[in-house]
DNA sequence: TTGCTATGAATGAACG
DNA sequence: CGTTCATTCATAGCAA
């Protein structure tokens, strides 16, 4: 171990021991932490903002007609989360509490009734909802074939395509169209059950321990 | 000795089996993925910003960031299908395709790529949305007097007595709420063990300027 | 400019 | 659980 501790970075080699590698690898799995939140982040705020700004004809602002009391329960039977609502959703289903037991729905319903209408049912069938929908955008890539190529990062960059001549005038320089289904993180899901990573970031729930 | 210039990967592999390196490589891609995620992310939730506070409601000052041509990089478009795009899609779905999912989305969707940016998902949202204008189209045709009953729109196709967690116009919670949800962000202390990183971490950086 | 219409996309809820 | 339905939102395209 005492030729591991060359700080010299002559010889990466040398250096790269068990213990370096593992440091290497909690590096990586706060990295991946850090990615993972932010996505988590953004996608809380993208739901607030989106929220809002349709909010200005839901119920926020002041409709003559609407009532805005109870007993006005008419138009839109669907429940809509709350930004708050959403943002704690969105953290516990992050926070790798993959397992929706009943009891917790209860919990988590009884939390966030205090910051909107909502049921039970609601909260189970969000949490159905968006497991389904994390597993669908990565189901094309993640073959079972693990050990010979990495493309799914390349998929990224496979959404060069003609640009179609159409209608559109300013389009051409557009660089996305639409978010693919490849791109989706295979280890930050919960429920990315089958990822046989070694490593496996969805093993860095043990990451804790570094920090 | 030409070989004298052994790269530290070369060495390394001796005390990282290829596996461990390859997953390292792994990793790595994947927080480019996440990064490609969070850009696009950030990227929706500027195009939304700017359009409610510039559009909605401001309008306080003329449209600055409307710069046809170069240098436009938000707003999203959405997905245009091209007259031979449509006309195929419309084809297949006359064709009763009454089952048109799974495994014909992606023949259907490698179809129209070659006549234009398209992917499996804008093929999916097209039949679900095709499908259920065709049907709404028919539905008013139900045949009852349009003398009587304003209550139709209630109780019209009253499937289910579902009456669990309405949605009353009261939205006790505010809409707004600080995102206070960077405070659970944690970063690894890159100076432990007092190396740096090994890998091209700082690859990432390069998505730094995105967010 | 402002408004409307058509439609792609997002999502809560239901079905099997 | 995975898939599908139904409703709504946001935006492209056009009209007055």
């Amino acid at each position: 171990m005492e030729e591991g501790v060359a700080e010299e970075g002559a010889v990466c080699a040398k250096v790269m021991t068990d213990e370096q590698m593992e440091v290497l690898r909690k590096q990586i799995a706060a990295y991946a932490t850090i990615c993972e939140q932010l996505v988590e982040m953004h996608r809380a705020i993208a739901a607030q903002q989106d929220s809002l700004s349709g909010m200005r004809l839901g119920s926020l602002c002041s409709d003559p007609l609407m009532a805005p009391g109870v007993g006005k329960l008419s138009s839109r039977q669907r429940w809509t989360p709350t930004p708050t609502q959403l943002q704690i959703l969105e953290t516990i289903f992050y926070e790798g509490n993959g397992t929706p037991s009943k009891q917790k729905i209860k919990e988590i319903t009884s939390e966030l009734s205090q910051h909107g209408q909502i049921s039970e049912t609601n909260v189970y069938n969000w949490f159905q909802n968006r497991r389904a929908r994390s597993k669908r955008k990565k189901q094309p890539a993640a073959g079972p074939n693990a050990a010979d190529s990495e493309a799914e990062v390349e998929s990224l960059n496979e959404k060069k395509a003609k640009a179609h001549g159409n209608l559109s005038p300013t389009v051409d320089d557009g660089p996305f169209q639409s978010p693919d289904i490849s791109s989706e993180l295979r280890f930050a899901d919960p429920e990315s059950n089958g990822s046989r990573s070694m490593f496996a970031l969805g093993d860095i729930s043990k990451y804790g321990d570094a920090f």
